[in-house]
DNA sequence: CCCCTTAGTATCCTTTTTGATACTATGCTA
DNA sequence: TAGCATAGTATCAAAAAGGATACTAAGGGG
């Protein structure tokens, strides 16, 4: 671990998967490989059209997604990780190991909570 | 990888982490062990009372650090950082190192684009 | 008696994030 | 000729996050 806090870089990491739907997108691409928007979109009921324009164009900024517009009408544009947002994996799965096990840690938590409660 | 989006638990670990301030909080703990509360906050110039409170607050919410209450006055109240928050270190490691890269990347991404603008 | 200390709260305000809705281009089909 | 499809943008509103500032308790020192 670093040991001067003032050049943790870990927010950096942080800035790139924060935002409502960041890892839902990346995971859906990780799984699928390429993808259309309106394909993206209908993977994930309750994002609305300028919220998943807004993810993926951050995404694409910070090179972990990439977009190809095809010229077509209507129009088709399709998005894939990128070989660099790929190295986001391990990082991904690790996170979403620890939630899980967070989760039950939560779940036996309230368990012990109505015990408590009942006496 | 998980192959359901939808019952990916990468946000629940992400929650704890989000925050302007965890992260460094949580680098603070561990690499200090206990701190007391103004200890904590004269080692992160900026944050507010307020904010640092509430992020020890949640922190302590998920299990991840214990707070230790002395009755004094003026009042002492410790922080330090659980068995069950240590898991997450092996995470935070894993960010700071991505992030270590990704500045990098980005800052080579720049001299690219600067290169170009010079033709 | 006033002020210092610490670890908070309470209040108000600004900024950022997110959401809802409507609108666009253009070729194809009914 | 009206309507559909796709991948957006524009505008406005609501909610969440963050920040500034003032206030508190209670004992010790001057």
């Amino acid at each position: 671990m670093e040991k001067k806090p003032e050049l943790c870089r870990v927010e950096d990491a942080l800035g790139i998967l924060v935002g409502k739907w960041k890892p839902i997108i990346l995971l859906h691409l990780l799984i699928n490989g390429t993808m259309r928007f309106s394909e993206l979109k209908r993977h994930m009921p309750g994002i609305t059209q300028k919220m998943l324009t807004k993810q993926l164009r951050e995404l694409e900024e910070e090179d972990i997604v990439q977009r190809v517009v095809y010229p077509q009408v209507p129009p088709k544009v399709e998005y894939s990780i990128t070989e660099y947002g790929r190295s986001l994996e391990p990082i991904l799965e690790a996170m979403h190991e620890w939630g899980s096990k967070h989760t039950a840690h939560k779940e036996e938590k309230e368990k012990r909570m109505a015990q408590k409660e009942a006496n």
